[in-house]
DNA sequence: CGATCTCTTATTGTATACAATTTCGATCAG
DNA sequence: CTGATCGAAATTGTATACAATAAGAGATCG
């Protein structure tokens, strides 16, 4: 897309996925575009991208405000991309060659190394691994399934928690991914398909703690305030 | 949304379901616009709707042509529809109450009695369908998985081969969504899935049958003319 | 004769002005 | 004081003008 619509897009979106902007909050067009530095021509278009990612909610009469994802929301994503992450496994399994294998080891070893340091990189981390799904999408080959992972894939608050997952679990994520290389390595759909479907699944659990944790810490604060 | 918008969106979706616009045709927005009686601010953003359900594919630079949908690209639309509608079902299946069973039963019977006439009613037909397939969606009551299934069930020429169904066909379908309902009734949700992943896998070639013949029809009267 | 380059033309992207709605607060009747 | 009503302000929808870019035709060079 053009210039002025992508900006508008990666700056509303950064501004609602940092929190910037709270769940709730409204926004209007004019002064987005004032934001952003564009026009509210191109602010509209990406307020259209972001209302079908579903980062963006419109009332009845046209109005737009920052969507606020209950748990339960959450839950129904992941539960939407298990199943199509899985189906997106169980087709690479069968059409993908040596060399995509090969690629999937490198990304994931990288994706070990990060978090084998004192520190894990959990940028590194969350690159590594986005990479290594979106290879075995693309050797899914059908536009698609790409397509609607596409609008469950970038969620919004769920990488703010990605930095409090413990080791244990990053390592989790890393052993996951190499039982699905070895899966693809013999060609077993029905092997990949389910250990993909139970990784997201993982993820949505690993996710949902640390969720809780951070809501238990945000009720100490309120507590503090009062 | 809006009227300008709306109106755009349908004309230029009936435009190509119809068949008016072929496949690989290219869409300039001007010329739009003036079929449409509106400007091009609307016709954009029907465009872009029609872009997200995959009717009109965008080339490298930014210009719209009226997809063209290979027999691969259909049985990949079939197949995850299966797969979310499956889902859809499965999750109905738990939250179902008795009335929503009860429309459910009129609906199919209303679509029973469509195709049980001298001449097979159709639309009637097609209308009761969609209407009992998106009752039992939103009973699945997962604002998700009725924005990607909306992106899905509307495809571009199935609907114009439907009227080529056997009698025999259009009844299986009858009896198969009965099924669903029995599923429905006794709250057995793995027992919905797969009726429902079975009915709309079934859909899929009676469709590619239809589509054959209507193939070989075309190749016929291509030859006549040569 | 073929390939490439440039200039013209067509098409899309963006800004802005204006129209249609909606919101919200002030005012007034009960 | 409560609630309804009206109107000003804010917000979204649409049209249009202009800028940037891409496609296509024709000329030019090898």
């Amino acid at each position: 897309m053009s210039r002025a619509s992508d900006t508008a897009y990666h700056t509303i979106r950064e501004l609602i996925i940092s929190g910037e902007l709270a769940p709730g909050d409204p926004l209007a067009e004019e002064a987005l575009a004032e934001i952003c530095g564009v026009s509210r021509t191109p602010v509209r278009d990406a307020m259209r991208r972001l209302e079908s990612e579903m980062l963006i909610r419109r009332s009845g009469t046209q109005r737009s405000f920052v969507a606020d994802w209950s748990l339960d929301d959450i839950e129904d994503a992941f539960e939407l991309r298990a199943m199509l992450e899985g189906l997106a496994a169980k087709r690479a399994a069968s059409r993908i060659d040596n060399d995509a294998i090969a690629r999937l080891r490198a990304l994931n070893n990288r994706l070990g190394d990060a978090i084998e340091v004192a520190v894990p990189d959990v940028e590194t981390f969350l690159d590594q691994n986005r990479q290594f799904h979106n290879l075995i999408l693309s050797v899914a080959n059908s536009k698609r399934l790409e397509m609607l992972l596409q609008t469950l894939v970038e969620q919004p608050i769920i990488w703010r928690t990605a930095h409090h997952y413990s080791v244990a679990e990053l390592r989790r994520s890393h052993q996951e991914h190499d039982e699905l290389i070895a899966a693809f390595q013999r060609g077993d759909a029905s092997w990949a398909e389910t250990i993909m479907a139970g990784h997201i699944r993982r993820a949505f659990h690993t996710y949902a703690d640390a969720h809780n944790s951070l809501a238990l810490l945000g009720d100490e604060r309120a507590k503090k305030r009062a």
